[in-house]
DNA sequence: CTGTGCTTGTGAATGTGAACACAAGCACTG
DNA sequence: CAGTGCTTGTGTTCACATTCACAAGCACAG
């Protein structure tokens, strides 16, 4: 969230930014981004506030975002093809050199400069350096797409289906249910 | 997130569900989800759990999902279509009634049953009883655009663009930023 | 080179949510 | 109808994150 924020000012050329201005901008206090800024070790200028650029260079060391990041995605659907060509990955350094489908009607084509791969031909991941996944496929389907991507070694996946799934410890799962974001409005309005 | 998990128990014909259960299939631990119940009134049975139709009827009625909730759409490129189309809505009883955009390629189209309108035509929400608007347009007309929705009158904005957007109090914002979720991984990998 | 105004970094106080542990209570068995 | 096993509901403890308050320190003006 720091990383966006700060991206955007970088972009607008500011060159130092204050907690305060932080604070305000991402609706936060500023002791709170103070004390967070103080534990990626203490780099702020007193009286002037913390460099952009250093800032931002801390930030994605510690996210691991310094170099470019492969990603495969599975589900070429209408929500997989939205994906493939979101360009909003690039500023985080994601890169997506696989799609997977199982649809053979989809197999074969392409999605900008990436052909369509069958699920089935899913090789070692690790051994191509490709370490997260992005699970666009029906919920059903989900579960055995995970196992599958689990065993081709990949670390990270990003789940787009409304359910849970199960993975070992050493995977981590994020998962994005879009309905349910949309699901917490009315309680508010 | 439990109305998810609560109702996919519920299709498989699922009567009673304990909190151990649950907390298993969440990863959380069961005191948690006792403790959440009970601020919604205690109604669990011991030595049986929780009657999984009351409790989704109390969860629904809680977050005001009892009801069909209209949504707008606003953005019909690759997302906003993936998003018109999604299927997932359903379950929580929303229904995508009205679909804007602002390029003219665009307008008069039609996604699924819905025709697409000029952003320009964007009339009065509250008085077409749509409180709610999922916002997936690019960054830069995200603010505009949200403008626009509080005074039509929208109440709720999913906001899709990775970016914050400002709003009057009585609006409330969920903001999905698909690729800021992929950006925290590779910490963990 | 001194004074003023900001801004950081952090110890202490505060608030809040999660986890524990156990009494109370329902169901089912023999 | 007593006994056993399971599950809820909650008072208490604990852990952690947020906020406060202020000393320390940099920059810039005169």
């Amino acid at each position: 969230m720091y990383l966006r924020a700060i991206s955007f000012l970088q972009q607008q050329a500011r060159e130092y930014v204050s907690s305060q201005d932080l604070a305000d901008q991402l609706h936060l206090k500023s002791p709170q981004i103070r004390k967070d800024f103080s534990y990626f070790g203490a780099f702020g200028v007193k009286g002037t506030g913390y460099h952009v650029d250093t800032l931002i260079g801390r930030i994605r060391d510690i996210l691991k975002l310094s170099s470019i990041q492969k990603a495969a995605l599975i589900g070429a659907g209408r929500l997989g093809k939205a994906l493939a060509l979101y360009p909003g990955f690039g500023m985080y350094g994601f890169e997506i050199v696989e799609i997977f489908d199982s649809s053979p009607q989809k197999i074969g084509k392409k999605i900008g400069n990436t052909k369509i791969k069958s699920i089935n031909d899913l090789g070692d991941m690790e051994e191509q350096g490709i370490r997260l996944a992005i699970l666009a496929v029906p919920s059903e389907a989900a579960q055995e797409v995970a196992d599958r991507l689990v065993e081709s070694g990949i670390r990270g996946i990003l789940n787009m289906a409304p359910c849970y799934i199960t993975v070992p410890k050493r995977v981590r799962v994020q998962t994005i249910d879009i309905a349910m974001e949309l699901g917490i409005l009315p309680y508010y309005v």
